[in-house]
DNA sequence: AGGATACAAACAGACCGTTGGTTTGTTTGC
DNA sequence: GCAAACAAACCAACGGTCTGTTTGTATCCT
């Protein structure tokens, strides 16, 4: 098939089928050759719609970013919340984006998936604390419900936590220690006026991850 | 050469300038021919003392480890200070560890050190949090200088926020943002007992991150 | 005690399959 | 007719293997 009518398609189809293999089985361990078999296209296809594998990648990630960005933004422009509330429903929401996006399955391989984690700390600093945390603290700041005089930085450490720690589970833990993280993730906070980020319910939503299987072997195998 | 007096000398030799390179470059864009070129080896010396280049990755990293882990366990041991004292002196350490490691080098090129962000990651689950931090605040809970229910989970956030926020910096950062970043450091832990985790010398010599060349390229390019 | 011998450690370097990437050619919608 | 959308042959470089060579050292014989 030449002179597709709609190439649009023919992307999508390349980066579904490389989202998954990337997040099944890791950036380094999925070939191009991998990406061809299960799309059915040539080589010349993917290589007429990206210029390179980490083309791909980065088009992937960028990709899932605008997927959770759109929800984010959602969130952040909500005028019925205070910024607190936002807080915590981004607590919420994290966890519901996760599963979607499935990066839960890969970071028990974290060996596997180091991309994607240097690929999360990028967008952490390069988008998702400038665009979505940094505004809605400020927004707390305004209507009282949080209190800091850094704004910037208190929204970084908070994106870290939560996304490199708490949600997605990167080491495999038991219920109680699940708890145990939420529990500190909570009282860490406490001081800047955020009381009860992550909930109840959250933290049962949490705990699901002490029952997900895990590899057997320990995650610096060779 | 062969059948070589000292051959804990090449594995030596292999190592240091794997490190280098790695540090230098990052584990994808440092090639086994880079590291025969530098070590004058040939591939048949490098595949007797190492079964493959990950496995050479994967030692480069246990060393770094046991260097840090020696300085470390020293701190752990010394019955002169309380375990608030400890975690304060960890932070100075810390910064003095990277710095020998040279590995803040690397960290401003975030997408080509992927390899040994998730390995730092790996670590800090497996050695320093369980074999370093855990007794030391637990050592803290005893004699009264910290207080928490959950030592382990206290013992994670503060090794994470530590390794991969603070110090090295991995984003970019101004004098006034770096201080910011110091300053909800040392609050987040106050509600734990833990005043001035980090102290004004500490976040002086962190300050001097801000006048370190940077990339000009973002972190994300292709 | 010491020289010959056996053996494996410590390499060297040719070789191999796979990989990401390039180039050239072909079809086909507009 | 022209370029977008592919197909497929081709390429250099890569990680890894295999075979061959040198040589330190333990063992044995005298």
């Amino acid at each position: 098939m030449a002179r597709n009518k709609y190439p649009e398609e023919t992307v999508r189809r390349i980066l579904d089928t490389a989202e998954r293999l990337f997040v099944e089985k890791g950036y380094d361990r999925t070939s191009l050759q991998d990406i061809l078999d299960e799309t059915g296209l040539s080589k010349g296809a993917i290589y007429h719609h990206f210029a390179s594998k980490e083309d791909i990648f980065y088009s992937v990630c960028e990709r899932i970013g605008k997927r959770n960005g759109a929800a984010l933004a959602r969130l952040r422009d909500d005028d019925t919340l205070t910024g607190l509330e936002k807080l915590r429903a981004i607590s919420r929401l994290s966890l519901q984006l996760e599963r979607q996006a499935k990066t839960f399955n890969m970071m028990p391989y974290l060996k596997d998936n180091a991309k994607f984690l240097a690929m999360e700390m990028c967008s952490i600093y390069e988008d998702v604390v400038p665009v979505f945390m940094e505004p809605i603290i400020r927004q707390g700041i305004a209507d009282g419900s949080i209190r800091t005089a850094h704004p910037r930085a208190l929204a970084e450490a908070m994106v870290l936590l939560s996304d490199v720690w708490i949600n997605p589970i990167v080491q495999p833990a038991t219920r109680e220690e699940i708890r145990a993280r939420c529990a500190v993730y909570n009282q860490l906070f406490r001081s800047f006026g955020i009381e009860e980020l992550i909930d109840e319910e959250v933290v049962c939503a949490l705990e699901a991850y002490a029952d997900m299987p895990r590899p057997s072997q320990p995650l610096n195998a060779v």
